[in-house]
RNA sequence: GGCCAGGUAGCUCAGUGGUAGAGCAAUGGACUGAAAAUCCAUGUGUCGGCAGUUCAAUUCUGCCCCUGGCCA
């Protein structure tokens, strides 16, 4: 008998839900874009980006974006709209995704999402209440000031149950946690919640090899160096971006940097990269693991296949 | 060939006369306005080989092998 296909139940899926949309997750360089071209193609989707790199201007190889070739005419929205220097938020993200999947929707065609970042895609389809206070530079750069031990105290003091959930080495957790005290003067976990989700979800997992996976890591950063790497980077210098800045955090931008400044070496710089970027696609397996809305299928076959690893 | 410095966890290295550790890697995990971020947990390996000294050697001694440097 022949192996219930990813299509199948994509298929069945949006014959009943309301207001569907589709997501394809998992790890980086597992070819979750090739598979969406061919799930979008078949359902009459148009592609929402939920990848927090590719948002940035300018910020093409590096956090490989898909090109006008790969997309075969699927339309893509909320990539490159962001300067690299500016913060953007899972709030600001949902906000404009949540708007785009409705004039997906009013169009009659399917919303689907496609990207690495599993914070924004859970916001969006657990349907997140998130605590309403934004970052503040002023309070974060006060914290900043004091020990790993001192803010977790004081979070202790003021928010014991989300200090609780909080390591004390995790500062930027801690920092926020605060932060949210300080300006609300309410508790992070009292602010916290899931609400009713408002659109129906089907979440596609791309199962991988893990090493096949790395092997696709370790090749892509050879090909991304081809396709014009470094001249990407030294063109972000150019326009005044610096080290540090949100875009210029994307898996591969430091490690170049530093290989420019000469703190490395050329093999270092791309051994790193490579490191980084297999470190990254780990941390991805295991959010979306443990997630047991996310049907995995094989970007092969598009077989199910029940498990993100074959 | 001679002299010197080394050979300890996948890698780089620390260390001790009572059979060993740190960083990185690797693996697992967490994740609600920075998330390609941030953080947590997990370390048995003939301590190069053989022999000797010793109650006891990875640690001391001798020989051998290997690596690097200098001299011929």
């Amino acid at each position: 008998m022949k192996k219930e296909q990813i299509f199948d139940k994509a298929g069945e899926f949006l014959k009943t839900a309301k207001k569907p949309f589709l997501a394809v997750v998992g790890p980086t360089a597992s070819g979750k874009t090739s598979a969406s071209i061919k799930i979008a193609k078949k359902f009459n989707c148009e592609v929402i980006n939920s990848d927090s790199r590719q948002i940035f201007k300018h910020v093409d190889i590096v956090s490989a974006k898909i090109t006008p070739e790969e997309a075969e005419g699927v339309p893509h929205h909320l990539f490159s709209f962001v300067e690299p220097d500016q913060v953007f938020t899972v709030v600001e993200w949902r906000e404009m995704a949540e708007k785009m999947a409705e004039d997906i929707l009013d169009k009659g065609k399917i919303p689907m999402l496609c990207g690495g970042t599993g914070l924004y895609i859970n916001a969006i389809t657990k349907n997140f209440s998130i605590p309403a206070v934004a970052p503040q530079a002023e309070i974060r750069e006060e914290l900043e000031k004091m020990t790993n031990q001192e803010l977790w105290q004081e979070l202790n003091k003021k928010d014991p149950e989300s200090a609780k959930k909080i390591h004390e080495n995790n500062r930027r957790y801690l920092v926020r946690a605060l932060e949210i005290f300080e300006t609300s003067k309410e508790a992070k976990s009292a602010q916290e919640g899931i609400m009713s989700p408002k659109f129906e979800s089907l979440i596609l997992g791309v199962s991988v090899n893990r090493e096949e996976l790395y092997e696709r890591i370790n090749k892509r950063v050879y090909d991304m160096l081809e396709n014009g790497l470094m001249k990407e980077v030294k063109e972000l210098l150019k326009m005044g971006y610096k080290k540090g800045d949100p875009g210029m955090i994307s898996h591969g931008i430091p490690e170049a940097l530093d290989y420019l400044e000469g703190i490395i070496s050329k093999e270092d710089f791309i051994a790193k990269m490579q490191q980084v970027t297999r470190n990254f696609a780990k941390r991805q397996l295991t959010w979306w693991r443990r997630d047991e809305r996310v049907i995995w299928f094989n970007p092969a076959t598009f077989e199910i296949t029940n498990s993100p690893e074959i």
